[in-house]
DNA sequence: TTGTACGCGTTATCAT
DNA sequence: ATGATAACGCGTACAA
């Protein structure tokens, strides 16, 4: 089966080429006959057009980029599904990639969507390719962060507001009478991570309750780094009786560490941000600051298409605020 | 900032076109002062070729589309993380689509691979669009159904067993003294639903035991209907002691339902196809169908690329066996 | 070693 | 209402 273009429609129909374009793009008039005529040919040679050719002739690639930190992660992977559905209902198809919270792969992603020619940038950034970022906003392709922003490169921003619901969770801990309170913080690399550990040293120390730097222990988000850190922390000469955990994987991490040490998963009250959605099934004292990745892809989306259909320009910032639930209180 | 050509580039270089092409291709002979040169002027100019006029040009789009039924499920996310990494290393971009397992969503996702005239084609089917699958096979364009075969539809085909397995866990429950067990299925269009309900059916039946029409429950391999169907199983005059769940999802969703019956989660011995990561943290009397989705991915990814690269054409069927492990007895 | 010019499959402009 | 054709940005055969 020979390559099929526009020509050997227009052959099989009798008509020219530009005339098929007509009928294919509802551009321009024509006759109900012939129009039947090349519907006709176009269904009987099956015939696609080459969306690379569109794309080259109308410079317009009609394609998003997408780069996220973790492909296994469900809060992200929530937010992708979100917004690849509106997308693709709009017309978009999306150029998904994966940047392992590492810069050199994000930077290579970021290489690849431009070579791409994207019509817009979503982003959940390492903290990395800053300048990149900035010319890329320079040259006029709309960017949305997501979930993160990124100090120094002024864009749309969607994410979550991490300093009130942490604040909010200290002060819940200290009420309940803990005094030591173990930390499993992010990267500082990433805003959100960073603005966790801040609001949350913070908080502690207005409440009066100094953090001894052993009981914070820098992970990388990852489920594993979530492990290693409540197994260093219940070693300690006095274990924390409760820990805040700065995202849902080492969060994850820090029950399966519990678990391999013998230690009760009640014994100790975790403060997750982020949530776990298997938690109603064991014995937990467990609290959650709930994210909205729905909300987060759906708010993004919305932005992004405001700029692409609508050519809005007006720099949009939204956060949207995470609760604080005690799933003890609700499941136990 | 305009629109950048290689034209720009060869301008600010003093050099043709083709020269520019020539040292961004490394096709050809340059001499290595003007390659210098050149390279200056990309960089300065900050110039990155066109990969939608490249494609055009070569008739080589250097994308592969893939398909999956649930972007949400981590079992099918590890396979595309995997594929996703293979690939792009490779020097080819993936265009990712989620059927959630509804045939009409994956055929506009077929629609629109090809027109993005994609290399090949990565899908894990949802059991229908058999004449499209023909036909593009037919064409030339390589496919690897993954996961899923599509019965009717010859193809290489990288999947797990799914009949072995299933009868292991059937004989292992009837040796355990189950005399009522229930079974948790999925489509029966999809592939690995119906081997998986087959086998168990028949695996049971040559041990002897009669399968009560009513102690089936036909799900949708999600959470949702995993719930329902334990909820009702469990509601039966004489409940099973055991159950059989087709896929992990529908699985978790099982012990979501217990839980919120009141019912303890060790009180029902479970087997499941697909495993669930967090089951370590609760009490349970679970065996799990160990899959691998690495395995999957990997395989899949490195027989497209053969395909690609090496422009091979036998076809393959690689089946991969998956584990019956008795998770109760590692970790209580 | 380098440059000229054509063509990839479309869409859009300008005729007719 | 329809057709001829230029142009999108690039790679490459051919010429020099």
């Amino acid at each position: 089966m020979r390559k099929l273009t526009i020509k050997d429609v227009a052959k099989h129909a009798g008509v020219s080429t530009a005339t098929i374009s007509r009928v294919l793009n509802g551009s321009g008039y024509v006759s109900e006959d012939v129009r039947r005529r090349v519907l006709a040919s176009v269904k009987e040679l099956n015939y696609r057009p080459n969306a690379i050719a569109r794309s080259l002739k109308q410079e317009k690639s009609r394609s998003i980029g997408m780069i996220l930190p973790d492909m296994s992660n469900p809060y992200f992977m929530t937010i992708a599904r979100t917004i690849q559905q509106r997308l693709v209902a709009e017309g978009y198809r999306l150029l998904f990639m994966d940047s392992d919270e590492n810069p050199d792969k994000e930077r290579e992603a970021l290489d690849a969507l431009l070579s791409n020619r994207v019509e817009g940038l979503l982003l959940a950034g390492t903290g990395g390719n800053k300048e990149q970022l900035r010319q890329l906003i320079g040259s006029g392709i709309p960017v949305v962060l997501v979930d993160r922003c990124v100090p120094g490169v002024s864009a749309d921003l969607v994410m979550e507001d991490n300093r009130g619901p942490v604040r909010q969770a200290m002060e819940y801990l200290v009420s309940a009478g803990h005094r030591h309170i173990g930390m499993i913080h992010g990267p500082k690399t990433i805003s959100t991570a960073l603005e966790r550990y801040e609001a949350a040293v913070r908080a502690l120390q207005e409440a009066g309750l100094q953090v001894g730097e052993e009981y914070v222990y820098s992970g990388d988000f990852s489920r594993k780094s979530g492990k290693q850190a409540i197994q260093k922390l219940m070693k300690l000469p006095v274990p924390p009786t409760a820990v805040f955990s700065a995202n849902n994987e080492m969060t994850f991490g820090l029950y399966l560490g519990l678990q391999e040490m013998g230690i009760g998963l009640d014994e100790v009250e975790v403060v997750s941000f982020g949530d776990l959605d298997f938690s109603s099934l064991f014995k937990h004292r467990l609290s959650v600051i709930m994210q909205h990745p729905e909300s987060i892809g759906d708010s993004a989306a919305g932005i992004l298409l405001d700029k692409l259909l609508h050519q809005k320009s007006a720099m949009e910032n939204r956060i949207i605020i995470p609760k604080f639930v005690q799933k003890n209180k609700l499941s136990l």
